[in-house]
DNA sequence: TATGCCAATGTAAACGCTTACATATTTAGC
DNA sequence: GCTAAATATGTAAGCGTTTACATTGGCATA
């Protein structure tokens, strides 16, 4: 005898009642007598009866999803992100979507166009590299959309936007450096956006104080730290502490500095940015700006849920921490 | 005026046909004239029309959805799995829906509910600690069920199995080691299944060739390594190499062997387990075992596409590799 | 010219649910 | 015990597709 899936009528026959009441049952509604309820979980449980999500959501036209665009789920951060939205969503019974987008805008355009036609409740893009016109040509003026960490765009339909407060977290570093003595601080930088600005952030904080900034342009991955390193002995060896991208960098730094005997904090104070969890394990530990990326994930989810048709588009931030270890020394 | 989001009816009226050709366009058949395509294709784009997949899944039965159960997408392996999985998905015009299950078997049992309401067309599960019967209670016989890194499983459906071959790992670093000249060979252990495996693999390797086994109990995480460090030396300072049972607890290990001015590889050799993305640029970058986990993903991914209704249960594994760095050195 | 056949398209019935509205049943008020 | 209001349940029309089957027309064949 084979038997097909039950469905809903299934059940409504078993329990001597109408689909309407069964309905009413599974989405826990007031107005059912308990007698009756009670009929119909029973049929529910012989029949092993599971609900059919999707057909619920062609009529409720919500399909309880929503979607993410990610650069890379295999980043740590990113990671951290899609979970910080998991965090909210599973509570709620909603699901995401993740989708990496390798940071080609082509690829974004296609996931997008799929997660629309999925009828995602929401959407949530990560760092995107897509332009705005195509963004404001995908997605319709009152969708929910919020961008994290990416940086200002010009839509005109109300969007949400959260991003990390980099210039907190820059001067916040900057200003530790300076009260431990430092005056001769190098930077090794790279990456866009973030990048870019946390580039301008460094140099403005050592010009505000008759500084000169020494930038070494990398790419953010630890071979570019590594190569740094040779570049910093060489060309300034009168430099007391580097403020490195991310961590990834400090950390091929790190080995650089190591293997010519250049000793950490002694001769040369590190300090990262991210925060990844390697860094405390270091030796020595890595001081570093801690990104609140789970953090950022969750309030990008409830932002972007909330968000009702009528809302303005928004910015937000999030402060980033300083965390203090043993790779900065006091100097002077 | 108001307008709402348009349907295949729409586009079939605007271009003066019915909906089954609209359909017939969408999904590329080949029985529609090119005449007719064209005008089809006009009044898509005209109207902006996007399919909307909810309504197309309940008519055919696939959802175009492969559920994910993950312990968390915060570790770096299990987001590269996710990651392989993906690779496989995305061309195909799937998706996948991951969910943390933070290794309790009451919320898997949760999530694997929900996402069969959502009805996914398969099951893949990471590392999963539900139990065999609610399995099996939950997920129907003829259901395309892969488990990832799971113990061997007694369930009498259909489900197919793609774990890492611990046992070939551990011997070939073991090997590896013992051509080094290494004979006094400590191991710190801990975690539950692989890390169970791994470590009587471990004892054997050794028992075979007459040598004491020296395992210290862990829990796989940094602190764990650095705690092992003190005891290793104050108890074993004899012991020429370490076998980790992952690259965490080798960067604990590291860090607490540094600081106590222990040189890793001259005085002590160091091997590691899982090839995290930063242990080759620790300083010395670490030896350790690769977990090809993306490629996991990909193949667990394919397999359980291709899982017929009808195709017997199968166990499949994949071999680690062993990156040889300069934490291990030549004696003897 | 009549007969099939094939290609191209249309018709309409699902898919499994929710929900507005209609109807039946109970309860309360007097 | 009767009526009105409140409560409980049923009816059936969608939701937006796909697809089996029916229909149409054109063309080659006899």
């Amino acid at each position: 005898m084979i038997r097909h899936k039950p469905t809903i009528i299934d059940v409504a026959k078993r329990a001597g009642v109408s689909t309407a009441t069964v309905s009413r049952v599974m989405n826990g509604e007031a107005l059912v007598k308990d007698e009756t309820r009670q009929m119909v979980e029973d049929a529910i449980a012989a029949l092993g009866y599971r609900r059919n999500y999707l057909a619920r959501s062609l009529v409720t036209g919500k399909s309880g999803v929503v979607g993410v665009l990610i650069p890379d789920v295999t980043g740590p951060l990113y990671g951290q992100m899609a979970r910080g939205i998991e965090d909210v969503l599973i509570p709620l019974g909603l699901h995401s979507i993740l989708v990496s987008d390798n940071r080609d805008p082509q690829e974004e355009e296609r996931a997008i166009g799929l997660l629309l036609e999925r009828q995602i409740d929401a959407l949530i893009i990560i760092g995107s590299y897509i332009s705005d016109a195509s963004l404001a040509q995908l997605i319709s003026p009152d969708f929910p959309l919020l961008l994290l960490q990416r940086e200002q765009v010009s839509l005109n339909s109300p969007y949400i936007s959260l991003q990390l407060d980099n210039d907190q977290g820059v001067n916040e570093a900057m200003q530790y450096l300076y009260e431990m003595g430092h005056r001769q601080i190098a930077h090794v930088g790279g990456l866009r956006y973030d990048g870019e600005r946390r580039k301008v952030v460094y140099e403005a904080f050592l010009r505000a104080r008759g500084l000169e900034p020494f930038t070494l342009a990398s790419d953010g991955t630890e071979e570019g730290g590594y190569q740094a390193a040779d570049k910093l002995i060489n060309k300034k060896p009168e430099v007391s502490a580097v403020f490195c991208i991310n961590d990834r960098t400090a950390l091929g730094l790190y080995h650089r500095l190591q293997e010519r005997s250049v000793r950490i904090p002694e001769d040369i104070s590190v300090i990262g940015f991210d925060d990844l969890p390697f860094a405390k394990h270091l030796a020595p530990p890595l001081t570093t700006i801690q990104q609140p990326a789970r953090l950022m994930g969750q309030r990008a989810a409830e932002l972007v849920l909330d968000l009702q048709a009528k809302s303005e588009g928004r910015q937000f931030s999030l402060s980033p921490q300083l965390m203090k270890r043993q790779s900065v020394k006091s100097i002077g």
